[in-house]
DNA sequence: CACCAGGCAAGCC
DNA sequence: GGCTTGCATGGT
């Protein structure tokens, strides 16, 4: 990968395994959306980025300069993994692999910021994509701080510290619905300290998965999707309807219980359990569904 | 109108 | 422990 500053731009060019509508559509994201003249535009770390990805398959950052885009986007796109390594590992001896991993080669795991991992995927359950946007966006419009970009203003994910002093009352305007209460919840325990990063990122795997569970409205799958996208642990595989399809379609031939598919995944993915289930996640949904379907 | 959406908690056995 | 059911809201 070789990257240019053009004294505006970061231009990155020979990116390798790197697509950033892959990245932005594996369901990992949900602040990131496509802008109608091109690329994508959105805000992580309390910065408003804008990126595009060119038919040559360079990728520009507008508007960073080199201390921001290794400061901040380097480690969010995780630039130093070896994407092509982990795909070559994942496909040995596993043809369903290879296929996943040919069909979303360009897919990263982005490295975002604990705290709203925890809310999004609180968010995220018993929902759908489009309207899980929306909840976090009325979120973040209503209580995160202003971020001035390009003549606009965009909004940072509120604080833990924030979100705990609201009431149900003040917090009805994003719509979230039963999950309110959980929001709340979860926003006390991250700031009276009861839940850190810093305490998380002490515990092994199952330790940080287990605390991260005491928290109501946090269950298996939340927490393996913390665990991956907030935590960067990588071996976690969280498993939702489309996993486990795909999982029992692909590797079983029939129906099996969360709890198997999920032995299944430690004992076959490892510590790439999290890139497994990325491609495992972007082949379902984008190879039209139906092909997951049992016969 | 019924049913479902990238689950979870609570209440049952 | 494993199983069922209600859950807010919005879309089809």
């Amino acid at each position: 990968m070789n990257t240019k500053y053009d004294g505006a731009n970061m231009i990155l060019s020979g990116a390798e395994d790197f697509d950033l509508r892959q990245i932005f559509d594996c369901g990992q994201c949900f602040r990131f959306n496509a802008l109608p003249e091109g690329g994508y535009l959105g805000v992580a770390f309390g910065r408003a980025l804008r990126t595009e990805q060119l038919q040559n398959g360079d990728v520009i950052f507008y508007d960073t300069s080199p201390e921001e885009f290794y400061g901040v986007w380097y480690d969010f796109f995780d630039m130093g993994t070896d994407y092509g390594a982990i795909k070559r590992r994942l496909s040995e001896n596993d043809d369903v692999m290879k296929g996943a991993a040919e069909y979303g080669g360009g897919i990263r795991i982005l490295r975002q910021e604990l705290w709203e991992t925890v809310v999004s995927f609180i968010i995220s359950q018993s929902n759908n994509i489009p309207r899980i946007k929306g909840i976090i966006e009325r979120l973040c419009d209503n209580f995160g701080d202003e971020i001035f970009y390009g003549g606009k203003i965009y909004r940072a994910f509120p604080s833990p510290e924030v979100l705990s002093a609201l009431s149900l009352g003040d917090i009805s305007v994003i719509r979230a619905g039963f999950r309110d209460k959980y929001i709340l919840g979860a926003a006390r325990l991250f700031a009276d300290g009861t839940i850190s990063g810093e305490k998380l990122r002490s515990l092994n795997d199952s330790d940080a998965k287990r605390l991260l569970m005491s928290v109501k409205g946090i269950g298996n799958k939340v927490a393996d999707c913390v665990m991956l996208f907030g935590l960067g642990r990588t071996a976690a595989f969280p498993i939702d309807v489309w996993i486990k399809r795909i999982t029992e379609e692909r590797y079983f031939g029939s129906e099996q219980s969360v709890k198997t598919l999920a032995a299944f995944a430690e004992e076959k993915f490892g510590d790439l359990g999290g890139y497994a289930q990325q491609y495992l996640f972007f082949y379902a949904r984008e190879d039209g569904g139906q092909r997951c379907l049992l016969t």
